[in-house]
DNA sequence: TCTATATTTGACCAAACAGTTAATCCATAA
DNA sequence: TTATGGATTAACTGTTTGGTCAAATATAGA
């Protein structure tokens, strides 16, 4: 069956990805991931020797798909307005497929913190800070936005928009007693969240100059 | 030994509080928590009859404790620019000692919805709602914040505060890089996160009313 | 067709785990 | 002083779980 061989990798992968985003590293089972793939438990070891490297397999490849979104934030000729709102309505939509991932993530990386600290050190962020910085000089003037709030606005910015997964259980309770439902919010929520972030920078502006707004520069 | 009754009970209870928040539900070991209260295994099922019993023990009262800290929202009488201050101040300050509760809670509400549903279904949102209109009747226009709004607003709040503590260690990890560190960036954020919400309030007013910002009603 | 190799399985194992039990300890009250 | 009963423990039990292994099955090449 080599022909199988890549198929059953495949599926076993497939539904390790569900189970360890569904329970946890704690919470799965090597059972219930065989299951998943319908397949005998002694094969999921014979393809990924341990839990534990089947699980960082999982791991790997979602970190991947998580950081490749954030690309087109730094490629894109768009304006810091467009590329906020470009941000929020690709994110979102990204999360609707995915509710599960960020709670996944954060809750592995308390976990296992030099995990992290071994993937995000092969980031060069300065880079990318540079890279925005050039490409939105005047918009970082007129804003007043410093290297020293990067921190906070991007850390604003991650949480906008991925909280309401996270919380998602309790937001939906709390819109069910209030009499909404909690896909129409997330669909809202990809303007919402843009406009929150892009008022906020506008008033930064009035606040620093108050009087000369789009005349100056 | 009936002084040591409530002595051990509490031992017990604060050693499964530290290890439940540390580990969450399925990671914990009832060997680990006896260890943290000096104790052995055994007397955990004599206090706590299952794990189950004492984990809802923990989540229960960690669930009062939090609950708690919103209700000054709704009494106090301060200006509703006041209460996002005091809001962001106090909570931060709470998860400046608890960071690791909201991943815990967030983490177990996926575990078991049914219970965020009773606990939620006991708040009466829509009194608060109507409370919090009546007391900022005024600021609700001048910033047209409706009822349909609500859920977009307050998400976003409790995001700016609580995120930074669910995503802890990737936060760290980036800061650490760029020569920042986690604790004056939480510190900071305590005033920051309360800009960040007024400001963008009043842009909307900006928006809203564009030439009679102060002068009218 | 036969053989060597890769895939798949049922049965098994040892460790880890939540929970039980019977015996011991110890403060107190008679 | 001693009898009582709650507090505490060491040792144990039954089950779940990650992981192994040898046998069985399928595949491809000669």
């Amino acid at each position: 069956m080599v022909k199988n061989n890549k198929q059953t990798e495949q599926k076993i992968f497939e539904a390790a990805t569900e189970v360890f985003i569904e329970k946890g590293m704690d919470g799965a089972r090597m059972q219930d991931i065989a299951d998943h793939a319908g397949i005998n438990k002694a094969l999921l070891h014979y393809y990924y020797r341990t839990k534990d490297r089947l699980f960082n397999a999982v791991f790997d490849a979602l970190t991947g798909q998580l950081f490749k979104k954030f690309a087109p934030l730094f490629d894109e000729t768009l304006t810091m307005e467009e590329k906020i709102r470009f941000f929020f309505r690709e994110h979102i939509t990204f999360l609707q497929k995915n509710p599960r991932i960020p709670t996944f993530f954060m809750n592995e990386m308390y976990r296992n913190p030099s995990r992290v600290r071994k993937i995000i050190q092969r980031v060069d962020i300065n880079k990318f800070w540079i890279q925005l910085e050039a490409q939105h000089k005047e918009d970082f003037i007129k804003y007043n936005i410093t290297r020293e709030m990067i921190p906070q606005l991007m850390t604003s910015i991650a949480a906008l928009s991925v909280f309401p997964f996270m919380a998602k259980p309790v937001i939906t309770s709390f819109m069910e007693k209030m009499g909404y439902a909690f896909d129409p919010y997330i669909e809202e929520r990809k303007e919402y969240a843009a406009d929150f972030v892009i008022n906020m920078l506008k008033q930064r502006e009035t606040d620093h100059k108050p009087k000369k707004s789009s005349t100056e520069k």
